[in-house]
DNA sequence: CCTGTCAACTACAACGTTGTAGTATAACAA
DNA sequence: TTGTTATACTACAACGTTGTAGTTGACAGG
C-alpha cells in the first residue's frame, strides 16, 4: 500500500506543528483562520485521512464488530448478516466475519481470534454443536473480558448478555393456528431432536396449539430428525419417514415443518403420493427463504424477519459500546414472526 | 473493554524494560534464560496477548481483507465468501464484508470506507450498475493507492488487476450441448439483456453450441430479462413470457436458463402447461444453489464452484499482499464449471 | 513600565509494539 | 594494567494521532 500523507508530513510541509495541523483540521478555535486555511486547502489538495488505525490504538475502539454465525450459506444468517450490516455502517462500524460451521471448536477458536484482535463487541448465533455441549465457557470468559455480545436465535439462558430471539413457541404456535382455523385436524410436525432449541421450542408451540384447540397430542405424528450433520442421506431418510407417516396416518390433512427444507421435502412426498396441495393437504413451514418462494407450489411460511433481528442485534450492542458505562441490565428483545401466506395453504 | 495486560505492566512488574519482555516473549538469543523463564511464566499467568493494532500501526499491516459484494443474501456470493473466509483464516487474515446491493453509489462508498479503514486488499464482485456505466474510477483509484484488487466473476477488461472469473461462455455451451446430446433440438433461453456480463457471455455460449451442432439459431427461442430490480413483479412477468414461447412454439423440447430463478420459473410453468419433465421437456439452469436442488424435479444445473472461486482469489490475494513487490504481473484465473445432474434432465 | 490577558501557536506524552543502537559488567587475554 | 569480547540487558525512536500543558508575542490597563 502506498504511503498516505500524515500530519507530521503537512506540517513539516506547511511549517506547522503536528498539534497545529491535527487542531486546524478539527477546526478547533485554537488555531487562526489563516493557518486553518492553509492547512484544510493543503489537506484536500493532498487527499489527507485520518489512519484509522493509529486512532483506533489511540482510542482503544476499532469502531468495528465481529459476528459469528454457524453457516453462511444460509438465508436467514445472510439475512440478519445484511440486517447487521446496514445498521452497522450507519453507525459508522465495519463488520467482520466468522463462520463456526456449527462446530463448538471452530467457535471458541473464532471467538479467540476476534476478541485477540480489532473488535469492540461481538453478534453470536450459537452452533447446534455448543447448544448441545451447553458448555459456554468461551462466552463468559469474553463477557468477563468486559466485550459485550449480542446473541441471537440460539441462545442460552445460561448466558448473562443482551440477546435477540423470535419468540419460536409463538411462532409454531401461529402455524399450527392457521393451519386449525383451515379447518385441518391431524397434523404432521416435523421437527428436530429437542438439543436444537429452536426445534424443541416449535415442538412446544405446535403442541400447546392443539391443547388449546383441543386436538389430542399424537406422537405417531411428529417425526423428530436428528440434524447434526443435514447430509445428503439424512435428507432422502427425512422423505422416507414421511412417506410412512403418510401411509400409516391416512388422515393427515396438514403438515407443519420446522424449517424449509423439511416443508420442501414435505412437497416432495405429497406429490409423489398425488395429494392435491392444498386441497388436500396443507404446508406450512419455517423461514421465508427461497425455497419456500421458489418451491411448486409456493410455501406458506413463518417469517422470523432475519433483517430485522439484525438490526435490533447491531442497535443493541452500538447502544452498549457507544454508552459504555451506564444501562447494566441485559435485555432479550423478541421479534414478532409473521405468517407469509403463498399456495401451499388455502389461507 | 477491560485492560489487557500490555508489555509495559510486565516489565514494571518485574523490573526489566520493556524491550527485554519484547524480546523474551519472542525467544530471542539476546535474553538470558532465567528472564525469559519468569517472563514467559508471569505473561502466561496474565494471558498476555499483543495488541494487534498496536501492530498494524507498527507493521502498516492489518492482516485484514475487505469484500465487496453486490448481495448477501445469495448462494453464489455466500459461497463465495465461505470460500474466502476459509482460506483467510488459514492464513492468519480476518475478513470484512460490505454489500453494495448493486449499486454503483454504495459500492463506491463501501471501497472508500474500507480504503480508509483497516484492509491490507480487497476481493471485489461489481455491482450491475457499475456494469452498466461501466465506470471504474474508484476502482482504478484503490488500485493507484497500491491496495491490492482480486476482481471476481463480474470483472471488466478496464481495469488492469487480478481477477478470478468461471467460462461462462464455456459453461452455457457445456449446458446446451448437454442438452443437445439427449437429442434436444429446440432449445428455449432464458437470458438476461446484454449489459449484465454473465447473461451476454452465456448467451454466446448457447449461440456458438448451436452453431457447432448445426442447429440453426431461431431469435424466437431467446427471452431476454432485464432484471435490474428482480422484484416479484419482474418474476410473474418472466413466467409469461415463458408461457409465451411455449404456445408459440410447440416443438420445444428444452430450456436453458442462465440462472435458477429463471429455471425454476420454468419448471413452473412447464408442469402448469403439464409438460412431463424431462420426457417432454429437459431444462438445465446455471448455479448450483438450494432452489435447483429443492426444487420439484431437482434442477440439473452448470455448478460454478463459489467455493473455489473464492479460495483462489483469496489466495490470489494474499499471495500478493505476502510477497509486495515482486510479481507485478496480473492474472486472471478461470475455474472450471460442471455440470451437475438432477431430475430436469434425462442425464 | 510592569502585570495580566489573550491569541496563536508548539512540545510532550501516551496508546502498545519492535528493532537498532547503546551500555554496564564480567571474564579473560596480552 | 589495559584492552577485547561476550553477555545480558536498557534506551530510544518510530508507527499516526490527540489532548493537555506549556510558550511566545502583542497589547491593554493601571
Amino acid at each position: 500500500m502506498k504511503k498516505r500523507i500524515t500530519l507530521k508530513e503537512i506540517a513539516n510541509e506547511l511549517n506547522y506543528s503536528i498539534s497545529t495541523v491535527s487542531k486546524a483540521l478539527k477546526n478547533s478555535s485554537e488555531i487562526g483562520d489563516d493557518a486553518k486555511e492553509k492547512i484544510k486547502a493543503f489537506a484536500k489538495l493532498y487527499n489527507y485521512k485520518p489512519n484509522n488505525v493509529a486512532l483506533s490504538l489511540k482510542n482503544r475502539k476499532t469502531k468495528t464488530i465481529g459476528v459469528i454465525i454457524p453457516e453462511m450459506v444460509h438465508y436467514f444468517f445472510s439475512k440478519v448478516i445484511m440486517g447487521i450490516e446496514k445498521h452497522a455502517k450507519k453507525k459508522g462500524y465495519n463488520v467482520i466475519i466468522s463462520v463456526s460451521n456449527e462446530s463448538f471448536e471452530k467457535e471458541v477458536l473464532n471467538i479467540e481470534t476476534l476478541v485477540d484482535g480489532q473488535i469492540d463487541g461481538l453478534i453470536i448465533s450459537l452452533s447446534k454443536e455448543t447448544m448441545l455441549k451447553q458448555d459456554f465457557h468461551h462466552i463468559n470468559e469474553t463477557l468477563d473480558l468486559e466485550i459485550p455480545i449480542v446473541l441471537f436465535d440460539r441462545v442460552s439462558n445460561n448466558i448473562y448478555c443482551d440477546k435477540v430471539i423470535i419468540d419460536d413457541i409463538e411462532g409454531a404456535k401461529k402455524a399450527t393456528n392457521h393451519l386449525i382455523s383451515n379447518e385441518r385436524k391431524n397434523i404432521l410436525l416435523i421437527t428436530t431432536e429437542d438439543y436444537v432449541n429452536v426445534g424443541r421450542l416449535r415442538t412446544m408451540g405446535y403442541v400447546e396449539s392443539l391443547k388449546e384447540n383441543n386436538i389430542e397430542l399424537d406422537n405417531n405424528l411428529i417425526i423428530k430428525v436428528d440434524d447434526k450433520k443435514s447430509s445428503e442421506k439424512e435428507l432422502s431418510n427425512i422423505e422416507e419417514r414421511i412417506q410412512n407417516a403418510l401411509k400409516l396416518n391416512k388422515s393427515i390433512d396438514g403438515i407443519f415443518a420446522v424449517n424449509e427444507i423439511y416443508a420442501a421435502s414435505a412437497l416432495k412426498v405429497l406429490k409423489k403420493n398425488n395429494k392435491k396441495i392444498p386441497e388436500e393437504v396443507e404446508v406450512i413451514g419455517f423461514t421465508d427463504g427461497v425455497i419456500s418462494r421458489f418451491s411448486d407450489p409456493s410455501l406458506t411460511t413463518v417469517d422470523q424477519h432475519g433483517e430485522t433481528i439484525g438490526k435490533e442485534a447491531c442497535k443493541m450492542l452500538i447502544d452498549r459500546l457507544d454508552n459504555s458505562k451506564k444501562s447494566i441490565k441485559y435485555t432479550t428483545k423478541t421479534i414478532e414472526t409473521t405468517i407469509t401466506s403463498r399456495q401451499s395453504t388455502k389461507s
